[in-house]
DNA sequence: GCGAATTAGTGGCAGGCTGTCAATAACGTC
DNA sequence: GACGTTATTGACAGCCTGCCACTAATTCGC
């Protein structure tokens, strides 16, 4: 028989569906996770990511909305990039009628965050999370990494204006990797990706930089050939 | 307050979760993907993707996993690429208490399905799907193209040596476009992910083509700077 | 047999893109 | 005004890409 969908074994109660939310953020020049204090006193781990528990009158895309608006209610609703990431069921030591539904999202610089929840470096906040959490985090990582090339996320993370090296030091907090800078360049007004403005920007030492505005690009140049160096 | 987890409504029954499958293969040089008559007589559209109830022993990769098993008993197991897409939940018109997550798959050439399941080309087969479902196939093609350039899964889709031509095929069903053959092949060799056997293979007519064989790459190369082209 | 048609495989070229170095510009500090 | 710092640009070599043209090895039709 090969009709699964109505022979099979109904569970009595259903499924719990949690939705998880790995908020990121640029940090002091390092990627921030929101992160809050570990609900249970007694457990090893100090730390836990924001997760909420899906109701039947909402989708987990809607849930992990208003999660991350009740994380950072001051956000910018509308920029904020919210994507799932992966859906997890009957996780070793969880309970069996459990589902966990995964999300990143990524929130411009210096947003605020509600107590008892709270902004870490990435690499402060994997030690004291639960290990099945920090697979989470770093699952969300490479999802949002994956993502970077795909869709102009970074600028979603910069102010409307902003100075190429900010947005290249965005990049480099995505990506987890240093750029060159003229290639960077070059590549970015190659794609007519942002417009200069006639605005400068003092940092206090060193030359003014110019302040660019992103321009959505118009059309999307012919797709080249396979990458297969990206393989392995 | 914060705390969700805790004090958000719950549902007295919980959800339902089903599993829904998008297998593709390679299918008279189109994609192929597997349907099955709808299950409804009453219903206006004549095909379904296969699905899958959740049950509570199991893991949402596992079902996906022995639906496509289910589906094609004689396929290797152990090489086919089962991949979540995305979970949906409280879709328009469906159970409240339902979640669906969707996979997609990829089968090699010549997989045979156990009816009433039967492979059909994508073109044809989009028109006689309800609309749900017609978007489920299209979101499970972009999730496909968006790996190919990330993981080998185009080898798979074919038997341990082959012509660079097949391969070739392969990558234009995959990607939906066609390529350059000798950039195709300048790539190829460049990434060192074929190595050549000394064997040839006659198709009937035209010249014989060598065979060859998936050599998984040793180290990957440097990573290049961020492509700004593929936005939009 | 022999040429046409067909498929496979290669070499080369122009142009684009990349990594890199180097030069210049415009500020704050001392 | 010299110096350190950051921004911006130009130049160059090398790699990669799209594209074209050519050669090679079969089958098919006659």
């Amino acid at each position: 028989m090969s009709d699964r969908s109505s022979s099979r074994r109904a569970s009595a109660r259903g499924f719990a569906v949690g939705v998880e939310l790995v908020l990121f953020t640029p940090h002091d020049g390092e990627l921030g996770v929101v992160v809050r204090s570990a609900a249970d006193e007694r457990s090893r781990f100090k730390l836990m990511l924001p997760v909420s528990t899906l109701g039947t009158d909402e989708t987990p895309d809607q849930c992990a909305l208003d999660l991350a608006k009740e994380v950072a209610p001051t956000a910018p609703t509308a920029p904020t990039v919210i994507e799932q990431v992966a859906t997890f069921g009957a996780r070793p030591s969880a309970d069996k009628f459990r589902l966990t539904v995964l999300y990143f999202g990524l929130l411009p610089t210096g947003t605020a965050v509600r107590s008892p929840h709270a902004w870490l470096d990435v690499s402060d906040t994997l030690a004291s999370l639960a290990p099945r959490q920090r697979d989470d985090v770093e699952a969300a990582r490479e999802a949002l990494r994956a993502r970077v090339d795909q869709q102009p996320i970074a600028f979603r993370l910069l102010p409307p204006v902003f100075t190429l090296s900010d947005l290249q030091r965005i990049y480099e907090l995505l990506l987890g990797r240093k750029l060159h800078k003229a290639s960077f360049r070059r590549a970015l007004h190659a794609a007519s990706l942002v417009e200069a403005t006639d605005e400068w920007r003092s940092e206090g030492r060193g030359r003014p930089a110019q302040l660019f505005r992103y321009a959505p690009p118009r059309r999307r140049r012919a797709r080249r050939g396979v990458r297969f160096d990206a393989l392995g």
